[in-house]
Parts: C-alpha cells; structure tokens; sequence
DNA sequence: CTGAAAGCGCTAACAT
DNA sequence: ATGTTAGCGCTTTCAG
C-alpha cells in the first residue's frame, strides 16, 4: 500500500506537504504542489480512508459537518419483486431519517450472512435490519458487537432482538375466507411443501439448526388451516399442490398437477410471484382465470395490480413494515436504554381484484 | 465514546484485559471476565471497529484469513425489475470472485449519490458501479478519492470511465424491423417525451448539467428512427406516447391516448415495465394483444415470460451486462496500470414470444 | 511555507 | 493472569 510517506519521499517533501497539497487547505508552493502531485500519480497513491475515520474518532465533526449514519440492511433475495420493494422503502424511510442504508443480498445462505455482518454492518454501520436471517439472534449479536438490529419476517420464539412480521396467519386465513365468501368450495393451495425460497438445504447444523426455512410457510398454511377449521372443512382433504415460491416454478407444478388442479374452483397461492406463475400455468392447460378457477396471491407487490387479470391478493402493508422497521432500529441506535423488545405484526388487506 | 480504557476503569483493569475478555482469547480468570462484562455492559459498550481496520492495516491477513473486498454498486431504483434484477446479477458475480457488494439506491439524485461515496463507497469500498449517475466522471474520480469506476448506461462521451452500455440504439431498431417483419405497418411508440424514469428536473444545474435524464431514451429513439428510415416510413408520422417508463403511467397514457392507440397495429414500448402499462391499458380500452394489437418492451426482464400474454422483448443479455462490470472494475481494482477506459456494448437478442 | 510530534482505539508481541 | 509498549495512516497543533 503506498502511503503518504511514501509519496513524501517520491518528492522529496514530509508526508504533511502530501496531506496539504492533495486537500488543498493551507498554503503550498506551486512548485511543491506540482511535484507531490506528480509523484501520488506515479505511484497510484490512494487516501487510505480507513485511517481517515480512524484519525476522525478524533475530532468530533465531520469534516462537512454532516452526519454519516448508516443501516445496514441484509436481505435474502434483490431480484424478486417483495424484497426489492421492501429494500427501495426501507432505504426511502431511512433517508428521510438522514441514514445511507447500504444492502447486501444474503441468498439465504448462513455464510453469506456473517460475511456481510463482519466485512460491512460490522464495519461501519450503525445497525442493522435482517430479512429471513439464518443465523440465531445470539450470532448476530455476537459477531456485530452488539449492533442494535431489527429482525424482519423471523418468527422463531427464542429470539430476543426486535421484530416485524408479516401477517402470515391472519392473512392467509382472511384468504381462505375472501375466497369461501365469494362461493368457492374447492380451494386448493399453491407452495405448500418442499424447500422453498431457495434450496438451501443441508449446511448450517449448529447455530441455526432451530430455524425452519419454511417458517413463513408454516404460519400461512396455520393460518388456511384455523380458516378450514372454521368453515368445517377437514384440512387432509385440502389439495397442497407442492412448489418453491417462484413463477417458473409454480408454472411447472400446475402443468404437473394438471389432475388436481381441475377438481379445484380456486388456489391461493403463498406469494404473489407464485400467483403470477400459477395464472400462467393455468391458461397453459386451458383454464382461464377467474372464469374457470379463481386465484389469489399473497404479499401485495405492486405489479399485482397491472397484470391480466389483476391479482386479487393478501395485501401486506409493505411500507409499514419498512417504516416500523427503521424507526425501531433507530430508536434502539439513539437510545441505549433496554427497553424491552417489540414484536410488531403488519397490517394487511384483501385487496380485491379480477383474479378472484 | 466509550472506550476499553473506560471499561477497563470501571472493573478496575487494563484495556488490554477488556480487549482479552471480550475477544475471548486469552486466559482470563473468570472473576475477571465476569466483572470486566458487567462494566462493558454498564456502560453499553460497543466495540469501535473504525480502529479495528486502523489496527489491520498493520497485519496484512484478516483475523480469519479472508480478504475483505468489497464492491460499492450504486442504482437508481430497487424497487424496479430491471435494476434488481440487474443489482442481484452485479452481487452474485462479485460474489464468485470474492467479493462483497453493497448497493445503494440513488433515486436518480445527485446529492444521494455524492452522499453515497461519501459516506459509503469513499469509507471502505475497493471500487464502484455507477448505474445511471448524475454525476460527470471527473466529479465521481475526486470524490471518491480516485477509486476504480464502472459506469453502466452512462453514454455521454466526455467520460473517461469503463462503461458497458444496453444495446439501445440496435436493440430499438431491431424491434421495429421486427414488428415491421411481422407485417405491422402503423407501429406506435410508447414512453417518447416528458420526463423519464423520475420526475428528476430541476435540480443539479451545474456538475451535471450536461447530463440529460433522457440520454437512453434519446438512443433508443434514435435506434427506431434509422429502421423507420431504413423502412422508408416518415420518422415524423410515427405516433409517439408520451409517459414516464412505469407501469401505471403507460397504462394512463393508453387511457388518455385511445385514439392514437387505435390507429396504431403494433407498439414499441420503451422498457418491459412500460410495456406491462401498456398491455394492462389496452385491455382497458378493449383492444385485445396481440389480436388487436401487438406490444414489444425493451429489457428482457424475467417476468415477461410469465405475463399473460407473454413478453415479446428487446432482451438485453443482463447477465453480460452484470460479469462484464464486474470483471472491469476487479481488473482496475487489480491491476494500477493504466490501460485505456473499455466502452462495451451488451448483446440482446430478440425474445419471441406472445405479444408480439 | 514546511515539518516534527502527538494521538485517534485497538491489539500483537513482549514483559512482569 | 494481567499489564506495558508500540504502532497502523492520517491530520491537528505548533515550532521552525
């Protein structure tokens, strides 16, 4: 690494004459100038930063008086539409606070995760948001020092950091329900069983060995059960057609199910992105929405509203969650009181469309 | 600021022994550890990992042996299928070559972005993507302190920057010979004037006031002009729809341009979210697609394959795109030589599908 | 106009 | 088992 030093001695001046020309703050000789710049372009000479917020650990302002807050948000997927709109309106409610929020794709893997914590969050940020983490409570705090941090959409009882879920029960069962008001009696399920997300199947034993990939999954189909229960219909009887959440996917398991899909006059699907995949199954083998079978969605991603037909779906509100998310987080930054922890469960609503 | 020497006055030890304790290296009497816990409890203490790094320069391995690398990618929007999908691409390549990724959502705003190196990128990344900035080059070179630089989708040529470009001017003319080829004969587009993307203007009058927001649709219309040209169709009677390139703006715009919609057989849509718009507004107004009329989009993003219809598209090679910007930027990163700045196009082929 | 010294928080190496 | 020393790259302060 080349140092000031270094570019000192290239030009024969101290490494202070470095520092002042290369901020142009005090007074220097043209000359001189000249020179040390001459020799930082020689021999490639970059400002070691690191050393710079070392150096700032003691001058209390900024240099530009600013405040350089910041949230780290790790979050498992950024090429799917729900996590990538939850990262757009955290960073939005993050900036209005005056945060940068940095994002990094976990792609559910363990590995990832503590790479992120110790190469980045650790690094410099002031906390952190975790999105369907994979590591215990125990480790983030571990390995972030004891960064204040906000869980999303991690439903396991032993941890003790805050929390935003999503609606799974409540919302799945409102589903059910939407669908039986409106006369359907023979619904079937969408991404039921099977790894979903991704497949991430078999690493991680120790840390994580409590969490349950299908966590989520285990809340909605709770949720469609208690709704079944209700309405007095036995949940063996309840056709689960099995698929990861995606929409290719999901197109497959229709096409592969053909059979059982028929017997159905509707399907609610886990997310929308496998609703989106399961209309397009469907008019593969010929049935058309809502005519022939009705389908509903779950997440309430934006594009759910532009589709032919439009996605009648479980409506999570996705901007809550990022707000409450941030405004937690921030709380727990600005103030290191122990408060006990919060557990907030988002609203939602049946956003009621074409596709049912 | 609490420090170790703080907590060490409190339980009544040396830094060093609080250092011990809480790394859980050496052999500390348990008494010891207990108290020196309690103290770093007592008074919230956090571990400064600014001077860690400080601390690391002097050791050339990482505690753990790994290389900390890491890749600043700024973009414009997360909450769009191009740019994520774009951004997951950018983070799965860098991660198969070691390194991490931080993106960071600009919103197309100049002052985000100079925030964003300040802040992030200048701190701690070893180079940078800029997608669709609004700063000149020379402002991101001094900014973030001359780190390595990719741009993608930045077209203006005063750059001095690797920059890998969407192929928009062939990938527009393409589509119009395509939609030609198919015997359309009174082709729309859709996604011409007005402001794009955002409606971003009036700000950032000085460093970028050679930026124009509309740089890619100016390329990608310039693209549908020569095949007009080329198809001996008047560039001044081919109609154009005005409209920001989301989806419920270009189904607006159908809404408000029925007339002109209907004259057309065929439109060209300037990107696939656009197109989702257009798709959704034509069946407003009852004009079946592709019966009644034909719809392309320009991008290629997963979902248009699922649509029903189905997505006829300019589909860019976005993976291409994503592994050339990141084998750019880790050759800089790499190799200090000053090879000349690399200016790649990316390749598209035209995806035939239902709209169309 | 230029440079020497001190020190930011932390930890490896060495001393007690 | 615990403490002391030195130093990472840089910049503020102050002396030449």
């Amino acid at each position: 690494m080349v140092t000031m030093k270094d570019v000192g001695r290239e030009a024969g001046v101290s490494a202070m004459t470095v520092s002042n020309v290369l901020r142009g703050n005090t007074n220097v000789t043209p000359e001189t100038a000249r020179r040390v710049r001459e020799a930082a372009d020689k021999l490639h000479y970059r400002l070691n930063t690191t050393s710079l917020s070392a150096r700032s650990l003691r001058v209390s302002t900024s240099r530009h008086g600013r405040n350089f807050s910041t949230i780290g948000l790790a979050i498992f997927e950024l090429d799917r539409p729900y996590p990538s709109q939850l990262a757009s309106l955290i960073s939005q409610a993050a900036e209005k606070r005056g945060y940068q929020t940095v994002v990094q794709e976990t792609r559910i893997n363990a590995e990832n995760e503590r790479s992120i914590i110790e190469r980045v969050s650790n690094q410099f940020c002031d906390g952190l948001i975790f999105s369907s983490s994979r590591l215990s409570a125990s480790e983030i705090e571990q390995l972030s020092n004891h960064r204040p941090t906000v869980l999303l959409d991690d439903d396991r009882p032993q941890q003790d950091l805050d929390t935003i879920l999503t609606p799974s029960e409540a919302g799945a069962q409102a589903a059910i329900e939407y669908l039986w008001s409106t006369g359907k009696r023979h619904i079937g399920i969408v991404g039921g069983l099977g790894e979903n997300l991704v497949n991430a199947a078999g690493e991680d034993n120790d840390s994580s060995a409590t969490f349950d990939i299908n966590d989520t999954l285990h809340r909605r189909l709770m949720g469609c059960c208690n709704a079944f229960e209700k309405l007095g219909v036995q949940w063996e009887d309840v056709p689960i057609i099995a698929t990861p959440w995606t929409d290719t996917d999901a197109r497959k398991a229709i096409a592969g199910n053909a059979d059982l899909v028929r017997s159905c006059d509707a399907l609610f699907c886990m997310t929308d992105t496998t609703a989106f995949g399961v209309i397009r199954g469907l008019k593969d083998i010929g049935l058309r929405v809502p005519d022939d079978i009705a389908v509903m969605g779950f997440d309430g991603i934006d594009m759910g509203a532009i589709m032919t037909p439009s996605l009648t779906t479980v409506a999570v509100d996705i901007p809550m969650v990022a707000q409450k998310a941030v405004d937690l987080l921030i709380e727990r930054i600005d103030d290191e009181s122990d408060r006990e922890r919060q557990r907030i469960v988002a609203d939602f609503r049946i956003a009621q469309r074409e596709s049912a």
